[in-house]
DNA sequence: TAGTAACT
DNA sequence: CGGC
């Protein structure tokens, strides 16, 4: 992707994708607000710097984690699970800027799932090389509301699973202000994304950046 | 088990 | 694969 000078700028507005009945790809939902976005995120990571958290089997995950919101999403040796405050730090994490719950909301609502309040943002820092091995989310307190995750910088591969982890898992490319929403019947599939090609993107210095919204608590 | 090794 |  490093010629692909344009290839965040859609010729026009892009019809929604449907991965299934209750997951959607939204193009380009994203691009007007992205220079705020990550701006907001270079704010947030002064106060909660990115860090790479431990599984549960002592093994360090390649993608480097922050959040904001009055839940963050966290995993030690004892588990994964949402909490109010940095363990780097022991401050609360930074409060989640309006325009993170406004974008949220609004492509919740694009999605089918009007009202979308979330109160955690994990923000996902990816390099080339860096992954995710396919996983559910199921660290919140309830399933009926929906993931909103938001991709920004160089491209990626996400992996869409099915509901059982040997499902194959469909291929899908999300690129610089796409949107992907999931809910209802999908809420629990399993995801990931496939190790980060080399590439270059000018507002984010060559690395992805992934906003997932979710309603922890509630 | 949000990762890895150790296979085929 | 074994501890939440």
């Amino acid at each position: 992707m490093t010629l692909g000078l344009f290839d965040d700028l859609p010729a026009t507005p892009q019809a929604p994708e449907w991965l299934e009945p209750g997951a959607v790809v939204l193009r380009g939902f994203a691009l007007p607000q992205a220079i705020e976005l990550l701006q907001a995120v270079d704010a947030i990571t002064a106060q909660a710097p990115f860090r790479h958290l431990i599984t549960p089997g002592g093994q360090r995950m390649s993608v480097a984690m922050s959040n904001t919101g009055a839940l963050g999403w966290i995993s030690d040796r004892s588990g994964y699970r949402y909490g109010p405050t940095d363990p780097t730090t022991g401050l609360p994490w930074p409060p989640m800027p309006a325009l993170f719950r406004q974008l949220a909301r609004e492509a919740a609502e694009a999605a089918g799932y009007p009202g979308f309040v979330p109160d955690a943002c994990l923000i996902n820092r990816y390099a080339p090389g860096t992954r995710l091995s396919l996983h559910q989310d199921r660290d919140e307190g309830n399933y009926d509301h929906p993931i909103v995750s938001v991709s920004l910088g160089i491209p990626a591969i996400f992996l869409w699973g099915g509901a059982e982890r040997a499902d194959k898992a469909r291929r899908v490319g999300l690129w610089h202000g796409d949107v992907v929403v999931w809910g209802g019947p999908a809420r629990l599939r399993f995801h990931g994304v496939a190790p980060l090609a080399d590439a270059s993107h000018a507002m984010t210095s060559g690395l992805r950046i992934n906003l997932t919204f979710r309603k922890a608590s509630g």
